[in-house]
DNA sequence: CCGAACTTTCAGTAAATTTTGAAGGTAAGC
DNA sequence: GCTTACCTTCAAAATTTACTGAAAGTTCGG
């Protein structure tokens, strides 16, 4: 396979893995785009290589930089700005999950305390079922968000080491 | 806080989870409702208390039930089909990560592997550079993947306990 | 078999999201 | 302080996705 048909079959990939998770299909591309040229791009670039307006790449690099993953840059001499992405894939996911925590988990975990205290008479069948439902609900979430900051605060080798122990330990069993 | 108005908020936040997820919100909305249900009910229940048509609440329970996350039953005496949702989370969990590793995840890594065989030479620097890029992300996805089928695979206890285990090395250092 | 009770499908429509392009803004260089 | 090269915004258009409702299909009791 040829460097440029790699390329294209990486943006297309990339963007349709985001358009399931979310991200929309242009900003995901955007992000391949930059991810897989070693240098920074203009938006003239960008819009080239895409296929895309000037106001839509525009708009999702903003995106981009906002989740962290983007940064812009002033080359001297140069009017235009430019883009890159950070390279580390390991810091790409940790940004991500930062921004999802908080996006998305946090006001779900907040809601679910509201949730448990409705007034429950442990008499009512409906009203255990609803309240187990969310307590036990609760509880994953908080879990999961616990795991997502320890993958967040931790140092790549030190995280992978122990999910690795971990497993070891499981196929041992 | 009353039930009901509990139960809608629960059904809202939970559809509004889902529609960031990639999972439509009505179906979301479906299966909240089912799993703050104790009982199970007809599609006819489901539209009234959604405000879906019947033709939107039977392909979503369809969606639903694709997904491994809820299940038709048949009443003897009863012409209706009812349908009751799968009410631990845990099996939730493990249900919904089993599909999108399959969905998704399997075919991203097939691309990556793929992308893997470039005709790269060493000395082009965008070459190495976008090799690089796939390597690593080819890296982190499969590790992501393996954790995930641990998860499956796993008992919550045991699963749980080591996570636990491995946050408490962590706060210790 | 027939009809009633219910379910499924799907073409058309509605709603939501994404994209465009042109107008307006900004700042550097002359 | 004007021009040029670029960036940003946003209303309208295009596209994608979800929903409806009526028609066709299925199943069951009689």
């Amino acid at each position: 396979m040829q460097l440029d048909e790699a390329k294209e079959k990486f943006i297309q990939t990339w963007g349709a893995l985001g358009s399931n998770w979310g991200i929309n299909r242009t900003m995901a591309q955007v992000h391949a785009l930059l991810l897989v040229s070693p240098g920074s791009l203009s938006a003239d670039e960008i819009m080239e290589a895409l296929n895309i307006s000037r106001g839509n790449a525009n708009m999702n690099l903003r995106a981009l930089i906002d989740w962290g993953l983007v940064t812009k840059e002033h080359k001297s001499g140069e009017r235009r700005d430019f883009f890159y992405a950070e390279k580390d894939i390991w810091q790409v996911a940790q940004q991500v999950i930062i921004e999802r925590r908080k996006r998305e988990l946090k006001p779900v975990l907040k809601v679910l305390e509201e949730l448990r205290e409705v007034e429950g008479q442990a008499t009512n069948p409906e009203a255990r079922a609803f309240a187990e439902s969310v307590q036990n609900l609760h509880s994953i979430v908080a879990q999961a968000d616990k795991f997502l900051e320890i993958a967040v605060t931790a140092e790549r080798n030190w995280f992978f080491e122990s999910l690795f122990k971990m497993f070891n330990r499981k196929l041992q069993s």
